[in-house]
RNA sequence: GGCCCGGUAGUUCAGAUGGUUAGAACGCUAGCCUGUCACGCUAGAGGCCGAGGGUUCGAGUCCCUUCCGGGUCGCCA
């Protein structure tokens, strides 16, 4: 038997014909002389039937059926009687009248039932990955991905962008985040790294007169894994030669603005609205904003600079501030249990409590109040906007954690006082970050993006005197509050690369020994060029409308970076590591 | 590494105050059933209550440890 269609090709237009689908028994309906078996494959659902009366054999080997099994069916398209169609099905107006069978395989009784609304938990669904991918929710996802990358390269490509592969197995670099290390056999002790992002090959690439480069690329981070974030992840990578900020933004409004047309049906106009980072950081406390909802930040500082609470007074004595949010008519519809549990939320980002006020027809609510003179409490209302049944929320403290702080607060109240809209999508460019943060820790600056990308031309003098101040030539876009990729103009200059080196604490030595082969590379001819990279699975999840990475990767990873499915990571004979020079400092009876 | 939530039939869950033989629904198996579509009806099978230790006459329940999963902070150039 061949294939003539996949479930639900077949309409009410092929009626009469006959037809052979193949796929998965969804469910058996057996009536007893009448059998219905809804088949399915990755378009969807279509019911066969099986009737004793007009062929007994037949019946008699569909009644074997099970769930799960695979099927072979040819028979004959028909329409259903008008009380017998379901409109809840794509194919709910037809059937199949079976007149042939091959059962094509068997299938042990599944460990959950794959339907659109599982119940089972995902560690389960995880551990049987293949079966959970059965679901039509994920062979949505992973067709949607599909896309994503085919509209992509399609675009880049149309663009005058080469794709062009760089290596997995490659050198460590220190800077960032955590490496997976690959033991060498060939050159005992010695270690590949696999790649974080292929940042150094892309320009080199560019050295190399390749002018426009992508790829769509596996990228590596041991770090801890969130709902957003696996150490295994997709990148769209792109570089491109002899450009400034404004032709990479272009290019890549482009790409998006296509990718949401092609996809979704949504017109994202261009060119997309911009934040400079310190404008984003002021009104939403953060550099991915979720500009889909107000409660914007309100700074109040020179408001309580002087004033009788000791808390206001001080943070903005230390070179702090104090700010505010007014979560309109929460104020009448939040108890006071859940007005605390806010102040939890804050304590989560380090500031040290949350004052409120409760604002009202006469007066207000406010522990805080007794602190407060009248004019000053009439002052915050009014820059507030405050009226009868708001909330206003106060955090004191440095500004870095009063900006995270009421950043994460903001998209908590938005969540919970129903303001965001979940069917928009709203996107923009921040711009104009910082190129160094301070690394307490360390103590020492390092690069916030990473170390090639270029200063501001206007802040430059500024590198060596007062580094915190220097903005950068990167670029973040941003969706739904969701950083989906960013880039940066880098530095093409040996020596502008050579002094960024030095001021975040590299010697010449050890910017040679870490980054030598692209300084020399350097040395010859290094054109302009700058590029971005967005994150795919990232990208897939907003499309596709799901907060869970894991909804957007076949085989994905759990928390602790195990794959329930294949067991890995997992103990490797003795040999294998002595032919790589391993030797374990874990005791192996703890891992046994 | 920290904090929070969860772990009881195949699955999803219920099991006040510790008390005889641990329940339900779905699924599964068998029988009946010609228009079902979450088919229906009848019967049945199915449990190391995540693991280890402790308290107790007695632990699914209380205490300690540990493992597994989720969220999050740190971390993620």
């Amino acid at each position: 038997m061949k294939r003539t269609h996949r479930c639900t090709e077949l309409t009410t237009a092929d009626v009469g014909k006959e037809v052979v689908v193949m796929g998965w028994v969804q469910r058996r309906r057996d009536l007893g002389k009448l059998i219905f078996v809804t088949l399915r494959d990755r378009s969807g659902i279509i019911q066969v039937v099986f009737n004793s009366e007009t062929n007994p054999e037949l019946h008699e080997k569909a009644s074997q059926v099970r769930s799960e099994y695979v099927l072979a069916v040819r028979g004959t398209l028909a329409r259903r009687s008008e009380e017998a169609i379901n409109r809840n099905m794509v194919t709910g107006e037809i059937e199949i009248i079976a007149s042939e069978l091959r059962i094509l395989n068997k299938s042990e009784v599944p460990p959950f039932h794959i339907e659109e609304n599982v119940d089972a938990n995902e560690a389960l669904r995880l551990k049987y990955r293949y079966l959970d991918l059965r679901r039509p929710h994920l062979q949505r996802n992973l067709h949607l991905r599909h896309r994503i990358a085919k509209i992509a390269r399609d675009y880049y490509d149309d663009n005058g962008f080469y794709e062009i592969e760089t290596p997995f197995l490659t050198k460590s670099t220190p800077e960032g985040a955590r490496d997976y290390l690959v033991p060498s056999r060939v050159h005992p002790g010695k270690f590949y790294a696999l790649p974080q992002s292929p940042q150094i090959f892309k320009q080199l690439l560019m050295v190399s007169g390749f002018d426009r480069y992508m790829q769509i690329v596996k990228c590596f981070r041991d770090e801890d894994l969130r709902a957003d974030r696996q150490p295994e992840f997709t990148q769209i990578d792109l570089e491109m030669s002899f450009v400034d900020m404004e032709d990479v933004i272009a290019v890549n409004e482009g790409f998006i603005s296509r990718l949401f047309r092609e996809t979704l049906g949504l017109d994202i106009p261009v060119p997309f609205k911009r934040l400079t980072y310190k404008e984003a950081m002021e009104r939403y406390g953060s550099d991915k904003p979720d500009t889909r909802f107000g409660l914007e930040l309100v700074n109040i500082s020179d408001l309580v600079a002087e004033s009788g609470f000791k808390v206001f007074r001080d943070a903005v004595e230390n070179g702090g501030s104090v700010r505010a949010i007014n979560a309109k008519g929460a104020g009448a519809k939040f108890s006071r249990k859940e007005i605390d549990a806010l102040g939890e939320v804050v304590k989560t980002y380090k500031a040290k409590g949350l004052a409120w006020m409760v604002v009202e027809a006469e007066g207000l609510k406010s522990p805080i109040a007794k602190f407060l003179t009248e004019t000053e409490i009439g002052q915050i209302k009014e820059r507030l906007g405050a009226e009868p049944g708001d909330l206003l929320l106060f955090v004191a403290d440095k500004d870095e954690i009063v900006f995270d702080a009421l950043g994460h607060l903001r998209l908590e109240l938005g969540e919970k006082l129903g303001l965001i809209d979940h069917k928009r999508y709203d996107v923009l460019w921040v711009t104009e970050f910082p190129l160094l943060e301070y690394d307490e820790e360390e103590q020492r600056w390092v690069a916030k993006h990473h170390p090639f990308t270029a200063p501001m031309d206007e802040d430059i003098d500024y590198l060596d005197t007062d580094p915190g101040r220097v903005r950068s030539k990167a670029y973040d876009m941003v969706i739904n509050g969701y950083e989906v990729g960013g880039g940066s103009i880098r530095i093409h200059s040996q020596e502008l690369q050579a002094r960024m080196f030095r001021v975040i604490g590299l010697s010449d030595e050890q910017a040679g020994e870490r980054f030598g082969f692209m300084l020399d590379a350097f040395k010859y001819g290094t054109p302009p060029h700058g590029g971005m990279a967005f994150g795919l699975d990232r990208l897939t999840m907003l499309l596709a409308g799901t907060d869970n990475i894991r909804d957007v990767i076949a085989f994905p990873k759990v928390q602790t970076a195990a794959c329930l499915m294949s067991n890995a990571p997992d103990v490797v004979d003795e040999k294998q590591l002595e032919e790589l020079h391993i030797k374990t400092t874990v005791n192996d009876k703890s891992e046994a």
